[in-house]
DNA sequence: AACGTTTCTGGAATGCATTCTTGTTTTTGC
DNA sequence: GCAAAAACAAGAATGCATTCCAGAAACGTT
């Protein structure tokens, strides 16, 4: 007997045909209310939003997207949401897009390279209007591609793609943080010092590097560096760290090129029973709980990895606005923070 | 002259009805061809095929879920993705839904009551096939309603909702962790035991202080406890730390419920004084890279978040099969791991 | 040879909202 | 009071793929 939703559990959801019946109007009219149209009189709203009101009715967005050729929403490859520093950028991201009607899609890649084109490619059927890229690997030539014909605007973070893509890209100083960190290892004496450094592969692994070189040339030529390249992940921390302390010529002070490393590192460090700070300085990259909580807490160079996602965001809505424009690049700094975790070396000061 | 995709740098998609004219047949025989049905000559399929590959042809999205009704994705409300507990529930469900066909858009509600209920009226409005939430709160009046009137599956994880809404859940036996952890302590020698506890809006919150009351219970009438609750917050920790300290008879041990109380909890020790494993004894929920590192690794309560998810997805997957089946609430265990941070109260032992 | 089956294909309806075109009604101006 | 302008509403085309229905051709049967 009666209409309302009580009588059935689940309820399927009015059309506008269905307002427009109740209503006694064309669907048209409906649309036209709805969306704000100027042409509309003031008997014809109320009657609509009456039927709207009624039926409880929401347009289909599925509908309104195929109609509108978009889709409000935003797809994001990240290589590990894991990783507190990735976790950071998503959220930055994702309260910037919401507040702007955008909905952030998600797909992880597990830092495996094979899926970050998969992603893109899933993503470009999806019909996302735009593209936030943190890529396992900047080079793989089969996610280049991918980047190539995805047909929406691209943002990577804290990466480096080739110019002819036209991304958009949210970027950190790397080299200038650890620049300042071998600046104030070199200052307290250190002569040789290790960097455990991530993939060749993206932006942060090839940034750091250079400032470290760029420390040591103005340091001048008795100061020694090691760089251990390798991924960003335990194992490599813990089988750089273990390769450092093999040598004849242990390096006083280590960098771990991220908070992965870090943890592999610390391990092995703890394992050969040396105290940081006291045996061995070090140095992280990315503040996380354990680098402040650590006891000595662990000098790092640091970075607003929030704001690293927000701004990726803002690339990406800036491109996706009216006129579009051209992709930019924004660099956002990173400091160093000396912490107690770097001291003299022993023997010297 | 050519054309291929080459002459325009953005190419608009081609649609079915374009492959249709280029094969010179029906659009119906074009998506007969390409979903498979078998009523289907040999000779169409190697035109409509021919066709498709000239065209580049890939269905849309869109248009399919609109026809189908289902849009192949899950909508994932979650308090916080900061929280390495969250995103590894979150890296659990993603991987078992990608499996399956579906892909994951994500909200976070930073702890927001209100903004649960918003994501999920948002993820309806979408069409999302179903839903997994790591509420906020539980109670919250809203949450409620848009719960009951999503008609969608829905899946709760580590959390409990009224039984009408008819939700799976996903959780963990928190209280039996709980339960060991403070017998362990008992067992050390502790009288006077602290439990710094999250919002008991959230099934974790209730859940712990029941395994410590089962605990005690078993323990006899001169061990006392003391709970404090309030919120999963670092802010928490520290004034719950404080506030311990504090106190004319302080605890001799302290169970954090949760890493971000944990890392109030610490700060504040370390800010008095206190040396963990020697002035009082630590434990808290939750593996994260600070337990096992810290010196003395502190002791956890410890489970297999990722496991979590993972059956979150399944319990979703299971509802949204041919079906359905009714909800059901999958308990996952969790395990005291003793470390080096709970020792005997000073003075005994 | 005539009829019933299969096999295959085309056409149209469908899902739902947007928007353009056209037509009607009302208002305004002279 | 009538033409021109403005306000308003209906209808149809559109976006794209799915699926049901019906018709045509090919096949087999007695």
């Amino acid at each position: 007997m009666s209409e309302g939703r009580s009588s059935e559990t689940r309820r399927r959801r009015a059309s506008m045909r269905e307002v427009a019946d109740l209503a006694d109007v064309a669907i048209s009219s409906v649309s036209r209310v709805l969306s704000g149209h100027p042409d509309v009189s003031a008997e014809m709203k109320v009657r609509v939003l009456d039927a709207v009101a009624q039926l409880d009715y929401e347009p289909d967005f599925l509908a309104q997207s195929l109609r509108r050729g978009q889709t409000l929403s935003v797809g994001f490859v990240l290589a590990d949401i894991s990783n507190p520093v990735m976790a950071d950028i998503v959220v930055g991201a994702e309260v910037v897009l919401r507040n702007a009607g955008y909905s952030l899609v998600l797909m992880n890649s597990e830092n495996n390279v094979a899926l970050d084109s998969a992603h893109i490619r899933f993503f470009q059927s999806r019909r996302v209007d735009g593209l936030i890229l943190s890529l396992s690997s900047e080079t793989h030539a089969e996610t280049l591609d991918a980047i190539a014909s995805v047909g929406v605007p691209v943002v990577v973070v804290d990466r480096e793609v080739e110019a002819h893509l036209r991304a958009s890209a949210a970027v950190n100083d790397h080299a200038a943080g650890m620049e300042a960190a071998v600046r104030h290892l070199v200052e307290l004496g250190h002569r040789r010092i290790a960097l455990i450094s991530g993939s060749l592969e993206q932006l942060p692994g090839r940034e750091r590097p250079l400032g470290m070189q760029r420390a040591l040339a103005a340091a001048g030529p008795d100061v020694e560096s090691i760089v251990l390249p390798g991924s960003f992940s335990r194992a490599h921390g813990e089988a750089a760290t273990r390769q450092l302390l093999a040598r004849s010529e242990r390096p006083t002070a280590i960098i771990a090129g991220g908070n992965q490393l870090l943890i592999g590192c610390l391990a092995v460090l703890q394992e050969a029973g040396l105290v940081v700070g006291r045996d061995v300085s070090l140095v992280t990259c990315d503040d996380v709980p354990l680098t402040v909580l650590y006891q000595p807490p662990i000098a790092s160079i640091s970075r607003d990895t929030v704001e690293l996602g927000r701004v990726a965001a803002e690339l990406l809505l800036e491109r996706l606005g009216e006129d579009g424009g051209p992709p930019r690049r924004v660099v956002i700094p990173t400091v160093f923070r000396p912490r107690a975790s770097c001291a003299p070396p022993n023997g010297s000061g």
